[in-house]
DNA sequence: GCTAAATATCGACCGCAGTCGACTTTTAGC
DNA sequence: GCTAAAAGTCGACTGCGGTCGATATTTAGC
């Protein structure tokens, strides 16, 4: 009867991803004790760290989790016809969104998953793979519609893109921008200079425009700078 | 006498960020513990609480005084009549050899300076604005010498520029890349991919092209990915 | 110079993440 | 089925970041 151990490794893991979930999203993740979260699963303190490295680590599982939902929801949304540009923008917020639903959850899992310790990079990088071959995916399909250019270098271009939403997150977490409508302002303009080069006048309407505008205001008024 | 007490309380300060400083730079900011700083100040632990919110508020302090000398260093190198590409380069490569010198460091640093938590935001603002000053006089020389478009927005292309230090960054801590010079191989093509659209080679030299061949072959390898 | 309020200092203390070695359960060879 | 080794479980314990209230120092009004 080999297989008995197996089977009640697998139980146990999931009795403490199922209690990490529940209480991560009840109390929020530190203010959930490793003490709280054994009792909780039903285990002791001791067997969780014969599971998971650090509490850090049950974060990323429980993201994982999430992350099945949202990118669910993302795929039901997205339409693969539609312009690059809106594609992009679109599967960009959806990351946005998803991670910024909860402003402590966002800060620990881009630190995490963006600048991750020795130990998490293996689940880092499963989980942001999924999303770069998305985008990987929807350029393709743009290269094939003849909608962005042949020879276009498609994994730099996918750092690129990476780089945008990295950027807009890390303003929101700066307080640049408070808003999921600031962050597709600010994310439409970068899309937009990247895909058509710098001088690009990045708002397609006035609205757009002056948005922008009063945002890069408050933000160099904010940091008392001045640009020529 | 209405001055002794702010006298005393800079030099404790500076008791303490010298401590810091002595600590961080021979043990490591994590083998450093709050009361061997403490003893090393010559105050009570419960004193650095008055002074700094958090032991990563102490770090931050750190990072000021040490960018001092990694400004005046890189300033005396940056050559203003250069290429606009090649200065780019050079300043956000600055950067990232400053801050990945020690892996353990850079990390925590990316970490409060692009995700703060709350308590820290002002800080990292007060530092990130220098390096964004920098790159903002930059940009506008190369305006002024007719190298970029007059209508380029200057404020977004920053913002482009900074997402590149970040993903290169990223990519470091994920070890998508490993040395300075494949950091080097990736900003360089980044930034020539910003500057002058998608679609263009980024590469100057057939060696170059090469080993950036390279590099996108074991990244996608290791992650199993296939790019049309 | 005296005194009461304001401010700064201190280290014992708290709660938490993570460790460790004693203990229990499962496996596999016979 | 017995048994020794291997694997898994446990919670007391350690060391750390951060707090708190008791104590000491400085200020300012008189």
């Amino acid at each position: 009867m080999a297989g008995l151990r197996e089977e009640k490794k697998r139980q146990t893991r999931k009795a403490i991803v199922d209690a990490a979930i529940r209480l991560f999203s009840e109390k929020g993740f530190e203010q959930t004790s490793m003490d709280a979260l054994a009792r909780a699963a039903g285990v002791g303190k001791g067997t969780i760290y014969g599971y998971f490295k650090t509490k850090n680590e049950i974060f990323i599982a429980f993201c994982e989790e999430e992350l099945e939902y949202a990118f669910a929801a993302l795929d039901a949304k997205l339409d693969a016809n539609a312009p690059l540009q809106e594609q992009l923008v679109a599967q960009l917020m959806g990351q946005l969104t998803y991670v910024t639903r909860n402003r402590e959850f966002g800060r620990i899992f881009a630190r995490e998953m963006l600048f991750p310790g020795e130990q998490n990079i293996a689940k880092s990088r499963d989980l942001d793979m999924r999303y770069i071959s998305k985008l990987g995916k929807t350029l393709g399909r743009a290269q094939e519609r003849g909608e962005l250019a042949r020879e276009t270098d498609l994994l730099l271009l996918i750092g690129h893109l990476h780089a945008l939403y990295m950027v807009v997150l890390s303003s929101f977490y700066l307080h640049d921008i408070e808003t999921l409508e600031e962050a597709e302002l600010m994310l439409k303009g970068l899309v937009r200079q990247t895909l058509e080069g710098p001088a690009v006048e990045p708002y397609a309407t006035q609205e757009k425009q002056r948005r922008w505008e009063n945002l890069k205001k408050s933000f160099l008024q904010r940091r008392n700078l001045e640009l020529s």
